[in-house]
DNA sequence: GCCTAAGTAAACCGATCTGTTTCCTTTATC
DNA sequence: GATAAAGGAAACAGATCGGTTTACTTAGGC
C-alpha cells in the first residue's frame, strides 16, 4: 500500500499537533477533526490518548533518527566530517517551518514522573542518538570516544534548545564551532 | 514584613507545581488547594491563570538568576574560575530534589507562539544569563568574548536538558570539561 | 462598637476534557 | 446480492477546566 494506513495518518497528525501545541493542550477532538476521522475510529485504533501519545513518540523516534542519519551521511563523507555535519543537518532542521524544539524534551517537560513510559521513550531516543555519535567517534579514532560522544551529544542538545528559545538557528553554528575544537583536541 | 505576602505565597506554590507538572496540567484548583487559599482570594490577586503564570515566571526569573550568580561567585574567585564554577553550581541544582529542568524551556514547549508574553520572558531570561556569562568572558580577557559567551551559554543549556532527560547530573561535568577546553583555546 | 476590607467555603456557570454509545452508511468479500 | 466489518456524525456521560457569585466570617482602624 502506497497510501499510509488510517492509523498512521492519525499518528502523523498527532505528531504535528503535539509538537506545536504540546500534549495536554492538544485535545483528542482536535486531533480527530484535523485528521478528518471520527472519534470512534480514533478510539478503535488507540485505547486512550496516552496510547496515542506513545505511538506518536515511537513513530517519530524511528523516523527522525532515520532521516537525520541519512542527512548527516549525505552531508559528510568521513566519520570526522559526519560528526561536524550533525550540526549542519541540525541547522536545516531549526530553519524548517515545523521546528518547535525536540519533541522528547517537550514531553519530559509535561510528564515529570521518570517511571512513565513517555519518559522511557525519551531516554531511549537520546541514548540512540548518543550511540550513533559514539560510533562516529570510534570510527574517527578519537583518543577517548566515550567522552567525546558525551560532549558531542551535549552540544546537540544545547543547540536544539538554544534554537527553540531564541527562534533562530544560530546555535547550530555555535555548536559546530565548539565541535571543531573538541575534535581537534581529541585526535 | 518577614512573612511573605499572600500573593507571593500563591506564586511560590504555583512555581513548584508548574515546574513539576507543567502549565496546562496544573489547574487553578490544585494551586488554590495547595496554597490553602480560596479561589476568590486567588482571583483577587490575579486576573487569570495566564497572569499567574506570568507572575510565576517573573518571580522565578529574578530569584533564580540572583541565587545562581551568588552561588557562582561563592564557588569561584576569578572570572575564569567563575566561568567554570557555573557548571559546579549547575551540578548542585541538578541534584536538588526539585529539579525538573529549566522552567523557561518547559514553558516554551507548551506555548509555541513566539509573540506570547511567556515566550518574551523566556527569551529575556536566557539573554540575561548570556549577558552575565559575557561579562565574565570580558573580565577574563578572552580573545573574542562574544563568541566564547555564545559557546558557554550553549553548554549551559545542553547540560540542563541532558540532566533533565537522563535523570542524572553527569551532564554538568561533561559541560565543565568542554568549558575548560574552550577557555584554554580562548585565552 | 462599628465599619470596611479581605478572607473562607461552596455553589454555580459554560466550556472543554477523555471516553462511550447509538444509529446509520459505506465498503469489500464471498 | 447478502453479510460483516469498518467508518461517520452526533448524542451522551462524568469529570475537570477557568472563572464568577453568594453568603458568611474574620480582623483591623477609627
Amino acid at each position: 500500500m502506497a497510501r499510509p494506513s488510517r492509523r498512521d495518518h492519525i499518528i502523523d497528525v498527532a505528531i504535528v499537533l503535539f509538537c506545536e501545541h504540546g500534549f495536554h493542550a492538544t485535545g483528542v477532538d482536535k486531533i480527530m477533526r484535523t485528521a478528518q476521522v471520527s472519534k470512534k475510529t480514533l478510539y478503535n485504533h488507540f485505547r486512550s490518548k496516552d496510547e496515542l501519545i506513545l505511538a506518536a513518540l515511537q513513530l517519530y523516534d524511528g523516523r527522525f533518527r532515520n532521516n537525520f542519519m541519512k542527512d548527516v551521511e549525505a552531508l559528510g563523507a568521513t566519520p570526522q566530517a559526519r560528526l561536524l555535519a550533525i550540526f549542519d543537518a541540525a541547522e536545516t532542521w531549526f530553519n524548517s517551518q515545523n521546528f518547535f524544539g525536540c519533541m522528547f524534551v517537550n514531553v519530559v517537560g509535561e510528564y515529570s514522573d521518570p517511571t512513565l513510559p513517555m519518559r522511557a521513550i525519551s531516554r531511549n531516543f537520546k541514548q540512540m542518538i548518543h550511540r550513533y555519535i559514539l560510533e562516529l567517534c570510534e570510527k574517527s579514532d578519537a583518543k577517548n570516544p566515550e567522552i567525546l560522544a558525551d560532549e558531542m551529544a551535549l552540544l546537540f542538545e544545547g543547540a536544539i534548545v538554544t534554537a527553540q528559545i531564541s527562534g533562530t538557528a544560530a546555535g547550530a553554528k555555535t555548536a559546530k564551532a565548539i565541535a571543531k575544537q573538541l575534535l581537534a583536541n581529541h585526535l
